[in-house]
DNA sequence: GGGTCGAGTCTACGGCGTAGGGTTTAAATC
DNA sequence: GATTTAAACCCTACGCCGTAGACTCGACCC
């Protein structure tokens, strides 16, 4: 709301300090350190100003981290739209969105969360998803079923993914485990080592949708 | 480790505190309160005992929560295994495994994350998976896809159930949108009001599966 | 009886989010 | 130019938090 040049009474000094400064420093400080390296204090130090100032920008902490997550969901980059066949246009929304998810990993948690309880900008980022989907000609409850599957396999892999990176690999648990505990993904996974889930899952559920 | 009748050197009061009871108060804490409200201290109070009590049996809170994780994963559903045609086995596993992880609510972001990272006890949840996926005669890399698509599905859905029933459901906001900037899902929405989204997620994906 | 050990307790430290109340400032008005 | 005004900023302080470190004390072993 308060835009940096407003024309009211009075005004302290020329807005040192806007809510874009602030979430700027925040999501580097997070990208940086992580979430849980995130505190007022620490921002304030990083802005270079008292922590109590950052209040007159953003109500509390919580709503500096949604925020945060507004802001990452602004970068989604816009799609083609509207060129090709409809499975290709699908695929290419997953990637662009599975790349937001990823583009902050320390976030991803974050992000996944508040997408998957429908804030307004994670609406917004549906929307070429469902118009693919039904310019494929699906009615519209298969429309709706398709886009959310969809959307909750990006979602898992996400967080999948973001784990693994901070992890060990799951490779490394399974073969620590009592093989007779997990005898076929034992055996499944001497056999052949994988890569390439998330293009595998959208082959999986583009297929299920065509029926 | 330190089971409640132990034969060891010193012991002050007959294990009045134990790693069990521990865990079962604080998993009740937080079904009742939310994670947030699980701190040392309200455990302790809960518990009636000192806070630093407490860590004579978990080394810290961390340690505290993923047990708690843990015992959840405990206690999934011994599935039928075994019988029926595969399409049916991969379902069963799939509502079984929805089901441990919407049945404590207020942990469902920290079940999917630990799941994400691939920890032993969420290996030997999904070794079922596996099993029915082999049966039904696919190739290991096949099986490899195909169980982590339908993990990932159910995470995603898992979060976004929780997510839903803590917040307003996406029609609101959707309501409260701009048509214009969101019009598909704007026109779907008004000619289908879905439900069942796990069902039919199954479906696309299992069909997938088969191709 | 003396020694050991470990569960339980107490105290205290450094960090956190943020309420409440000044203080400083520059634009707006006179 | 003087006065007014209200936003931006800073300071202090409160009540939480996780947990390190030292102490108490009762049970067991010799």
């Amino acid at each position: 709301m308060t835009t940096a040049s407003a024309r009211r009474p009075g005004r302290p000094r020329p807005g040192t300090l806007t809510r874009e400064a602030i979430l700027a420093a925040a999501l580097a400080l997070v990208d940086e350190q992580g979430i849980e390296a995130l505190s007022m204090r620490k921002l304030a130090a990083r802005l270079q100003v008292d922590p109590m100032s950052i209040y007159h920008h953003v109500p509390n902490k919580a709503a500096l981290v949604s925020g945060l997550v507004q802001a990452v969901f602004a970068e989604m980059a816009p799609l083609p739209d509207g060129s090709g066949p409809w499975q290709e246009r699908v695929r290419g929304w997953a990637r662009a969105y599975r790349d937001l998810a990823l583009a902050h990993p320390h976030l991803v948690l974050q992000i996944v969360t508040d997408a998957a309880a429908a804030s307004e900008a994670a609406i917004q980022i549906s929307e070429p998803l469902y118009a693919a989907l039904a310019a494929a000609g699906l009615p519209p409850h298969p429309v709706i079923h398709a886009a959310g599957t969809l959307v909750d396999f990006v979602h898992g892999y996400a967080l999948g993914a973001s784990a693994a990176a901070a992890a060990a690999p799951m490779s490394d648990h399974l073969a620590a485990m009592d093989p007779a505990l997990v005898p076929t993904m034992h055996r499944v996974h001497a056999e052949a080592e994988p890569g390439g889930g998330f293009e595998a899952g959208l082959d999986i559920i583009i297929r299920g949708i065509t029926r």
